[in-house]
DNA sequence: TTCATTTGATAACAAATGTTATCGTCTACC
DNA sequence: GGTAGACGATAACATTTGTTATCAAATGAA
């Protein structure tokens, strides 16, 4: 699980197995909930097989902001840094075989880490890339129809539509499930 | 102008003054233009006095992403950051009394300050902040009517809505001028 | 298997939003 | 002071999108 990290930080074996022992495997049903809204996060987990959804509810709409798949490290961001109750709750999709570490050992890590200017360029690095990716979402919203953004999402994130049931795609789209369904339907017709 | 950092930055008298030594003073007029489409972003702007927004051509429509007042600093992100073309112009609203220091100079007080840790810390604050930001705008859009995202607007972010022409902050909240001037009439008439 | 639940398609109608055009006001600039 | 352009309101109409309801197919649990 952890080998394709490995070669990515330079670490000793002494250090790369003290933080590997830091995790624990679990393997959960599809729809397990794994923080739940207003809990303050402790763990962040890391998807060895299966996918994770991010959903919040909007009086009484359940709607979801993100997806995971396998490789992909998963937490409630806001309420694991600043230890405020999360706002969303997280919960698997399909049956998942998860590795998880709790926020203390994960700050031990990165404590050292930032001490290493190498994988602390890193670290900022995956940083910016977030932001530049929630940008990237939010320009969609302003510049694409609705239709535009399900062609885009199927263009750079094929694994959503190939494994999400499409309700919680449409929430992630910002549109309804009916509506989906129908941009669905004519862009069969154009064909 | 400085002084407003000079508390938060535990620096020495004479790091402070070469640091502050790299800054540029420039006044300009309203809509000029300071990054181009498609030109690597090479300068960072603090704003002491005016606005500036940011905005990109979709399609032959102006349509624009963000907002920044005094205080604030201003780059095309992505490009200053990875050396990129920018995708994206940047261009004051107001007349305005800008600073800019040139990105090698940044890089060298950013490699200094990574070096100390409490610094860096608040370094990575930021980040995280800014991520934040844009996860919260992206949820608006899929839990909020755009009548709502303006009235957040208004609460959230007043200089905005009280500085800012109308058309401009249409594309902002995802909508066309008219729609968003229907709102304003539709809450006038609520009162 | 059987049955309840989840998921998704579709129709009919209502509401929201975009488009185009027109008009009035204000502002910057000569 | 006059004038062109920027800005914003509004109307009329077209289009998109949401809501509610119904049905069918797929799925999962007993």
């Amino acid at each position: 699980m952890f080998n394709q990290f490995r070669n990515k930080f330079p670490l000793t074996e002494e250090k790369w197995n003290e933080y590997v022992g830091y995790f624990n495997r679990i393997e959960v049903s599809a729809k397990t909930t794994l923080l739940e809204e207003g809990e303050i996060s402790k763990k962040l987990f890391i998807i060895e097989k299966g996918c994770i959804r991010v959903w919040f509810n909007n009086n009484g709409k359940d709607l979801t902001s993100q997806f995971f798949f396998e490789n992909q490290s998963v937490a409630s961001i806001e309420s694991f840094m600043k230890k405020f109750p999360s706002p969303v709750v997280v919960e698997t999709i399909e049956p998942s075989v998860l590795w998880w570490i709790h926020k203390e050992n994960l700050d031990i890590i990165i404590e050292e880490i930032k001490e290493n200017p190498e994988l602390r360029d890193r670290l900022i690095d995956m940083l910016f890339q977030r932001t530049f990716d929630y940008m990237k979402h939010f320009f969609s919203f302003i510049k694409d129809s609705p239709a535009q953004r399900y062609l885009s999402l199927i263009q750079e994130k094929p694994q959503i539509v190939q494994r999400v049931p499409q309700h919680y795609i449409a929430s992630y789209l910002g549109i309804s499930t009916v509506h989906l369904s129908r941009i669905k339907s004519k862009l069969l017709q154009n064909k």
